[in-house]
DNA sequence: AAAAAAAGTTAAACTAGTTTACTATAATTT
DNA sequence: AAATTATAGTAAACTAGTTTAACTTTTTTT
């Protein structure tokens, strides 16, 4: 069953009965994107969390000036939204377009409220989530300003070794905040030592 | 009642029974710190969210060169916590101390879980709270990657006005990342217009 | 009210990271 | 297999923000 992965995630934070189990996946639902097309797109309403069954995804801002920065990456069994978008329903501030083909399980917005009032546990599944996002988040923060490039660059290697080999270079380099030209520079100073 | 800007705050996002909130106010506790006393230090077990009362808390990490990053403020009627030592109740990674007198009220991990099972409600409150803090993030990382310093101070100082009147300058220049000089600096160009 | 400590200012020299512009190498498409 | 497009590397000139070090102002303590 392509949807066991989801349940595998879920009940690494919860315990769901078989009855649940059924629910739930009842009330979502699976979809394939091809590399290139948008799960979200700026400015429209984020409709969906998507829980990645495979494949893998960014999410980034288009500032004024045109220039786009990479918040995160997705890849397989991590999750993917604008949460920002979903709870209050309002444009996206962000991009989540998958830079290899991808399926996606998806919780929609409009029924997560009866899906919360049938497995109320739910709440506690996604309280849990936001923990570590937001833990995940803060420390990004932090990292941003007390490491230079160059340790931005070791540590992103060190926590996402699996990152590296999928994704383009410049991309890395737009999430770690800095040009591509720099990425390459640093890189080379790292081989001549 | 001292405890009930805490009600008021819990009531913008769930409704609690009369007999709710007296077992709420049951397992909560309130305590009042001193300018410059620590919340939470780094490196201890972070046992307690506070929700401030009255008074000032910065949220800051020392880096291994001795130099302090500033990721949070709060004052009156916000929430502080090392949430990732809250949750996995590990080492805290930042220090959270008062820089005004401060008086807060205290939920405790070690009787969270109880807590939560008289009023599993709650656990919808701090989803709610978490994915407003985690949309607070995100957007700050972005600001830190596509502004400069002189736009990141503007934003700053129109969306916490008061901070600016209650936070010392070189405080403020930690939280957007610069210098306390280079602050300075933005701040007689903005003058001089 | 004096002294001391904390916070803020200024400016010159410096550096981490950007910009621009060109070249090289994959990877896709025809 | 040739042509196109996307990705990566290099280097010189530049700039946003840092460092250092001295000075001024404000706040707190005695």
């Amino acid at each position: 069953m392509q949807e066991q992965p989801l349940l595998d995630y879920i009940e690494r934070y919860i315990d769901l009965t078989d009855s649940e189990k059924k629910i739930l996946l009842s009330k979502v639902s699976s979809r394939k994107y091809l590399k290139g097309q948008y799960i979200v797109q700026q400015g429209d309403i984020c409709k969906h969390s998507s829980y990645l069954i495979s494949g893998c995804t960014k999410t980034s801002y288009l500032d004024k000036k045109g220039q786009e920065h990479i918040i995160m990456f997705a890849i397989e069994d991590w999750w993917t939204s604008d949460i920002g978008s979903f709870v209050t329903q309002t444009p996206a501030d962000y991009n989540i377009q998958c830079i290899e083909d991808t399926e996606v399980i998806q919780f929609f917005y409009d029924n997560q409220e009866e899906l919360l009032q049938d497995i109320p546990k739910l709440e506690r599944l996604f309280r849990k989530m936001l923990e570590k996002a937001l833990v995940a988040s803060q420390k990004r923060i932090v990292r941003n300003f007390s490491l230079t490039a160059k340790e931005r660059y070791l540590k992103f290697s060190e926590l996402y070794p699996i990152m590296e080999q999928r994704v383009p270079q410049y991309m890395i380099a737009s999430y770690l905040g800095i040009t591509k030209e720099f990425l390459s520079r640093i890189k080379r100073q790292l081989a001549n030592t």
